[in-house]
Order: C-alpha cells, then sequence, then structure tokens
DNA sequence: GCGGATACCTGAAACGATTCAGATTTTGCT
DNA sequence: AGCAAAATCTGAATCGTTTCAGGTATCCGC
C-alpha cells in the first residue's frame, strides 16, 4: 500500500481525471515497484471483460498454412495488446455454430475470429444477433456488415488466367475449395469472368474439391489428362491441390510447365521448388491473422466495421523472361 | 434457485459427500434446465484455478507442420476438459524466458506447453523452480524428471543411415537442425552411432542447420555436389530440409533416388509426391499434442511425471520392392 | 469571513464462486 | 424418553477489482 485508499490507487491506475498528478505519479511507481499486475479474474468478474480473443478451429481442416498462419499472426499482434488468444476448437460434422454457442454462452471471450467463411454463414448471423463482436477471415455475402479480411480470390483466379492465356493455354481447369465456402464461390466467378474475356474453354473436373476426403485430386487429373477433352492449363484454390494435381499430370506422362500449366497460391515458399515450372501467387496468411486481430481490437472498442474490411490484392509473379530483363 | 442455499448447490454440484443424493440429483436436474455454467472468472478468483494451458509458441518458428499439429492435438484433446488452450508467443531474439515468466508471474495458466527444448533449457528450470506444471515436446539433458512427449530422433537417424546402407550409399551427409536444439542433438548421435556401425564416411555439412535465416542449404548443397566430397546420402532432420536439398541436388544436375539418396521426416503426406524417390519416415505431431495435452492435465491433477513420458518410435517406410511384395 | 464551487480522496457494495464453521434435523441406542 | 452421533444444510467471509455515492479540505469571490 501507498497509504492510499484502494478507490483511489484504482482511479490513478486507470488515469481517472478526479486524482492529482502528483498521486497519480506516485502510485505509478510504486505499481512499477513491486511489479503489480491486475488480476485477471478481478477484473473479468467485475466488468465482465475477458481480455480474451477466441479463434475457432475447424479440426478437419488440415490445410497447413492457413492454421499457423492465423495463429502466428493473431498472437504476434495481439501480444502488445490485454488480450490473450484462445483456440477454440470443433470437429462436430454437422454443427459448426456449437463453439461460438459456447463462446457467446458462457462469455468467455470478448471477440471471435472466424475462418473458412461460407456465403450464407449460420455463424456469422448468431454471432450478429447476439451482438458478439467478431472478425472473419473471408467474406460473406448476408448483408451483413462485419469486419474482415480477405484474399481477393476473385482477381486471383482473373490473374490466374491472365498468365495461362499469355502461355497459350485454351482449355482450363478449376481445382476448387469446397462449394459451399465463400471463397471457392469468388474463385469461380473469377474463372468464369477472364474465361469469357479470352474466349476460353472451361473443362468442368467433377467433384474437384479440395480437403474433401472421398475425392482424390490427383487421380481425377489422370484420368482428364487421358481424356478427350484435356486441359492445358489449371488454377488450384489452395496449395496442396498443386501437389496433387502436378502428381496427376505427371501420371499421365505429362510434363508441367511444358505440356500443361499449373497456376497455385503459396504462402509458404515451396511450389517453386517441387515443380519449377508451377506458376505461383502468394497468399500470406500471417499478415491476415495481424489484419484481423487489429480488426476484431477495433471492433471491441466500437470502430465501425466498414473501415475494418481488408481485401488483400494478389500479386503477378516475375515470369522467368521478365525476372531476367529485370535483371539487365 | 432450487429453494436451497447457494453453499448446498455448490457442493451438490461438486459431488460433496455431505449432501444428500436426493438432493444432489435435483440440483443437477435443475442446473442442466437453466443451463448453468459456472462462471470462470468466480472459480478462478475464489480458488486461483485459471483452467488454462499456455503454448509457448516462438513466432520465428517457420516450421509449418509442427505448430499446427500441436495446436490441433492439444485443442482437440483439451475440448473434452475444463481446460483452455491459450497460445503465448514470443519473438524476443535473446529471451526466450519472457513468456514463461509472464505466466508464472501473473498466474496466467494452470500449466504450460514447450517446444523445441534445448539440452539445457532455461525454461524448464524456471518452471521446475517454480513449481509451475508443464509438459514438453521433446526432451532435455538436465536430470529434471517432467512429462515429455518425445520422437526417437536418434532411432530416426539410425533407421535414416540404414535405409541408405541397404542402398549402397556410402558417403553420408546430415542436415541438422539448430545445434542447440536437443533433438538435433539425438539427431547427430544416432547418425554417427550408425555411421561407425557400417563404417561409412560422413561428409560434414559447413553450418547445415534448417530455419537459420543466414544459412541457405539448397546452395550449400549444390556447392558440396560440386566438389570432390560429394555425398551419396542425405539425411534431414525436418521436412523442408529435404525439399531444399533436393533443389540442391537437382541444381548440380543429380537426380533424387538414383545418384543421391534423401531420407526425410514428414507429418503432412507429400515428400513423396514431390520426389518419389525421397525416403520418408512419419512424425505426427497432432498425435504428439494430444499426448501432451493428456500429460499435462495428469500432471496437474497430481501424477507422477515418471508415467508421462513418452517416446513415439520412427516406423521404417514400406520400399517400393518391399511393398510390392506385401501386394503379391 | 462566509457560502459554494472545486479538487481530491475513500468506504462499501458488487461481481460469482468456494469453504469454514456452525446450525438444525434425524437417527441410533439404551 | 433422552442424548450423543450422524446426516444434511447454510450464513458469512473471501478472492481482486471497479464504481457509486459521498466526504473533506481548499479556493474563490464578494
Amino acid at each position: 500500500m501507498t497509504g492510499l485508499g484502494v478507490t483511489t490507487v484504482s482511479r490513478a491506475l486507470s488515469d481517472a481525471p478526479d486524482i492529482a498528478e502528483a498521486t497519480k505519479e506516485r502510485v505509478r511507481l510504486v505499481a512499477k515497484q513491486i511489479g503489480y499486475r491486475p488480476n485477471r479474474a478481478g477484473v473479468r468478474l467485475r466488468t465482465g471483460k475477458t481480455n480474451v480473443i477466441s479463434l475457432i478451429l475447424d479440426l478437419r481442416d488440415e490445410a497447413f498454412d492457413l492454421t499457423p498462419g492465423l495463429v502466428f499472426g493473431l498472437s504476434e499482434t495481439l501480444a502488445d495488446t490485454p488480450y490473450h488468444l484462445i483456440v477454440t476448437p470443433y470437429d462436430t460434422e454437422g454443427d459448426a455454430l456449437a463453439p461460438v454457442r459456447y463462446v457467446v454462452e458462457t462469455g468467455s471471450a470478448d471477440g471471435v475470429i472466424l475462418s473458412r467463411t461460407e456465403p450464407d454463414d449460420a455463424r456469422v448471423r448468431y454471432l450478429h444477433e447476439h451482438g458478439m463482436p467478431f472478425a472473419t477471415h473471408g467474406r460473406t455475402d448476408m448483408g451483413i456488415d462485419h469486419p474482415y479480411c480477405d484474399f481477393d480470390n476473385e482477381a486471383y483466379a482473373r490473374l490466374a488466367v491472365d498468365l495461362l492465356a499469355a502461355r497459350g493455354r485454351q482449355r482450363l481447369a478449376l481445382i476448387g475449395a469446397p462449394p459451399q465456402l465463400m471463397f471457392a464461390r469468388h474463385t469461380s466467378v473469377g474463372f468464369e469472368q477472364a474465361l469469357e474475356q479470352y474466349d476460353l474453354m472451361e473443362i468442368p473436373v467433377h467433384g474437384a474439391t479440395i480437403d474433401s476426403q472421398s475425392f482424390d485430386i490427383e487421380t481425377e487429373v489422370f484420368r482428364l489428362m487421358r481424356s478427350r477433352y484435356r486441359p492445358d492449363g489449371f488454377v488450384c484454390s489452395a496449395p496442396t491441390a498443386a501437389i496433387a494435381v502436378t502428381a496427376g499430370i505427371e501420371r499421365a506422362g505429362l510434363i508441367v510447365g511444358e505440356d500443361v500449366d499449373i497456376v497455385g497460391k503459396q504462402s509458404f515458399d515451396f511450389l517453386k521448388k517441387f515443380r519449377p515450372g508451377i506458376l505461383v501467387i502468394n497468399e500470406d496468411f500471417r499478415s491476415a491473422g495481424r489484419t484481423l486481430a487489429d480488426a476484431i481490437t477495433r471492433t471491441i472498442a466500437g470502430t465501425s466495421p466498414l473501415s475494418l474490411q481488408t481485401l488483400e490484392v494478389p500479386v503477378a509473379p516475375l515470369m522467368a523472361d521478365e525476372s531476367q530483363q529485370a535483371a539487365v
């Protein structure tokens, strides 16, 4: 104790206007000396504020770059705030709502981060209706203005087709994400648009979605490469897809970058080493995590969602010849 | 309210012996009906128990399979307990102790999970001295009995050399992890042992550690392949290393699986697709996460650390000829 | 020198749980 | 019937914080 009442100390530390500046200074000094840290349970009990952000993770999600990207980006940025990041997983086949319901009902967090949004997302609706602050990786299509950070997959798909068209490819296939996901829809839209613009042919890929256990991309690509409608260009909506497509192509005895081109996404720099012929566009999930951390804290502080909507623009890769040009 | 005192209700829900069975039943029923969930802040304030496990993450760690593996495995298993998983990051170059000190000083968790242990690990010493329960991914060499889950990297390296020796390789190189890490030491020990046993030659790789920004494995391997001491077999201590080694070998115009063999680790099934010639041994980080979750909750409950030490044994991959044999 | 504003400080209640130390009722035994 | 023991219940304190509702000087103007 400094000889002051607990009220004074509390108000001094929160920089209230009715405390003398000298007193505040003294309190702050003593607090520093004894290494005072407010007890989170006390604060939480009294104010109801948890100082916790909950990241909702789908346990079935094997995407090996999204998850660490978000976790690192979020925790990195939240480290400079009073917030802790907690991971709330779920693997219920049917009920994706369970974890958000849990967070809302128990009030175990001040804000929620969602990923892999759907056009009509029950979790988003639920959180919005219950007034729980949240930010999403990916947009929705529900007319609800909420904070998000998204990669512009429409632009990505257009850019991918640009690249393939520039290399003279004619018959393009899209290896999509599960169609119920918003980013898959954006990718499709961009893909279709660009096809029309260049007047190219689309080779439909039956059931061509990533991370569906039942569907084997490699085998399907292999089958396609031997069929009458052989694609000469692939657009992949996820990094892992590019690997599987490559495997399928090579099983059919064809060469990536010569007989066929692949455009793939990555956040970790390995596709180029996997096959130098793959056309690579970067998507940085870690940076998305940072942006989302920022967005959720601001949302809790009352900032309007409209100013917290970020769309990351894909950047065209340097082509082999361009980079040589640049070097000269 | 059920008409009972709060004491009775509390004791009933905690199944205390001095409450009538009928009463307990009634209380439980009502609790279920109104969806009662104990307020975490209340419990935490009164009992000091946080019901939180803190996972300490190194932000420089770009290992793209360890992190999601641990996060998924831990959160998955903790979901069936009252514990929440919180992520405590750090990126301080010098002070790896900062995050554990923070957790201990603020009492923000009941238990801590560490990864990437060192033989003499300051974090382990600190947690042990302060009586904070913890479990580590990886062992230490400090004479402290603590719960851990580790992959037997010594056996891995021996197995790797076995595979290379069986294929007639003579001059082997180890692409190590940062030498200050415990698992790197285990790998080295196993490697040396096996070399001696088979009487093979070791080609030293200068500064050959993964995730050191300054060192470029690919370039070093390329240099080696053109030098007088050209290795014909590589043992990689991390998945990413196998990619870089492959790139270096191919830059030198040699073929993986023919001119040179590589043994690599993976947790996610992609190395075989990357280059079918790579010899692959699995390490399952997700399962390690599950094991660690179990270990830390048991440790908090008072179980002796000795029974909470798990060593996962590497399994030899099916060779191409063996798998054919097996199929016949 | 007096009333009232201003500046600065503080006691006590409240958040939701657990638990100590009884209190009351019932039971068992003679 | 009487009394101790056993069974069952409960009031009140406590954890650490914030905040309501005041309390006490000090200052200012006239």
